[in-house]
DNA sequence: GTCAATTCACATGAAAGAGACCACGGTCTAGTG
DNA sequence: CTAGACCGTGGTCTCTTTCATGTGAATTGACGA
């Protein structure tokens, strides 16, 4: 029975009228044939990036701008241009494209190398061999093509700041080394600061040439957004004033089109869901909430054990919400709950760590503040909305099993 | 009342250890001709 | 003789611990008005 209840919801979910066009240009892989208000952009990199493609090697780039500013779109649209343009004129380019921040893949200095090497077609084990024999298993790769490789590292700031500039230096000193082959990098970063804390000679052969990206402001952001929702929605399933409460709710957070666009995308899919023929504003506020919500949830999910269990901590401390919750009493909570469920007491370093790691998540607040004769603590404030804390307090406790 | 010293309760940093994971080369073993 | 199993060594990576040092204002206590 309840199988045939399945065929039949599955029938009506394929028949279901849908605010949807195409989907697919509402997401972040997306690249339009245009990136409107970056051209002054676009130009700058394809003077940089051109010489590519008489066999030159162009300078290294450094580009910075905050995030969703469309750095990673505009670099990866000039470079599939260009790519096209070398493979009409028959020149040997290569370009990777590689994203420091994604987790076990070219996050430390073995692992980028690893995944570099295996763009050019030599693989390499995960883990296991020497940082060193990874270089030279690199280099004789590429010493083995003739080419001119441009290399994209997306988020650099992520890999230096876990790894410091070593990286940067060796990939900076090859082109000195080993002349058959070229390569020129383009790093991308949303941190402005982060070149100041690089060595100077990394800094200055990294930043030959910088681009900026500033942040789009709300006009900006609507003509984004409808040119991308011509082509995901159906005729006129926007409502008026939709694509304007969209643009308002990003550029109040700087300026970020990626937000803008999910937010569009996921208030449709609500509006899908509802079976509404029309998206309207209250759509778009049920999927802001909805993405902060499952935002949220999935990071907690994902956390270690030892991690829920200190924010458990934290949130079994927030009824007395008035008064201000101390890394102190966090710890006490968090023992005694560790000889409950039978894991093993962290140190308090560690947990002042683990702390501070969910203030950078968002999740809460963390403050150091000094209580002058009585020490030195954080002050810890709970940032998940109350509409979502009773759930996240259900996962926690089904996790740890208390 | 003023001012410097003290003191608390952690924060913050650096370094090193533990344990999981993995590749590689050498040795052993069993199967094959 | 050889392919595959097995083992020891040496490497990376993440999470922790250990040890050491830093920190900012409430408090204290000496001092002078």
């Amino acid at each position: 029975m309840a199988e045939r209840g399945l065929d039949v919801f599955f029938e009506a979910f394929l028949r279901k009228e849908s605010v949807f066009f195409d989907k697919r240009t509402l997401q972040s892989t997306y690249i339009p044939e245009t990136i409107p208000h970056r051209e002054e952009q676009t130009k700058q990199l394809a003077n940089i990036i051109a010489p590519a493609l008489k066999g030159d090697k162009p300078s290294n780039i450094f580009i910075y701008g905050k995030t969703g500013t469309g750095k990673t779109l505009t670099t990866k649209y000039t470079t599939k241009k260009l790519i096209e343009a070398a493979e009409r004129e028959k020149t040997p380019l290569n370009v990777i494209y590689i994203n420091c921040k994604l987790k076990r893949s070219a996050d430390t200095e073995y692992r980028l190398i690893a995944q570099l090497a295996t763009e050019l077609g030599k693989s390499i084990p995960p883990t296991g061999l020497p940082t060193e024999e990874v270089y030279k298993a690199f280099l004789r790769a590429l010493n083995k093509q003739d080419k001119t490789h441009i290399l994209i590292l997306d988020e650099i700031d992520q890999l230096v700041s876990k790894t410091g500039d070593n990286v940067l230096y060796n990939l900076t000193r090859i082109n000195e080394e080993h002349t058959k082959s070229q390569i020129s990098i383009v790093g991308i970063s949303n941190d402005i600061m982060f070149v100041d804390n690089l060595d100077p000679r990394v800094k200055s052969s990294l930043s030959e040439e910088e681009i900026v990206f500033p942040p789009y402001n709300a006009l900006q952001i609507q003509s984004i957004l409808k040119q991308r929702a011509e082509l995901a929605f159906n005729k006129d399933v926007l409502q008026q004033g939709v694509i304007e409460k969209c643009a308002a709710y990003a550029a109040r957070d700087h300026g970020d089109a990626r937000r803008a666009l999910e937010l569009l995308r996921v208030a449709g899919e609500v509006a899908d869901r509802k079976n509404d023929k029309k998206i309207t504003t209250t759509h778009i506020d049920e999927a802001e909430e909805k993405i902060d919500r499952d935002r949220i949830i999935d990071i907690v999910v994902t956390q270690p054990k030892q991690y829920q269990l200190v924010l458990y901590s934290i949130l079994s401390l927030q009824p007395r919400r008035n008064k201000s919750i101390f890394t102190g009493e966090v710890y006490e909570i968090y023992k005694s709950l560790c000889s409950r469920t039978n894991t093993s007491i962290l140190t308090q370093r560690r947990v002042s760590d683990i702390i501070s790691e969910f203030d950078m998540l968002g999740m809460v607040n963390a403050k150091v503040i000094s209580k002058g004769r009585y020490g030195r603590t954080r002050d810890i404030s709970i940032e998940i909305p109350e509409t979502t804390l009773p759930r996240i307090r259900r996962i926690l406790e089904e996790n740890i099993r208390v």
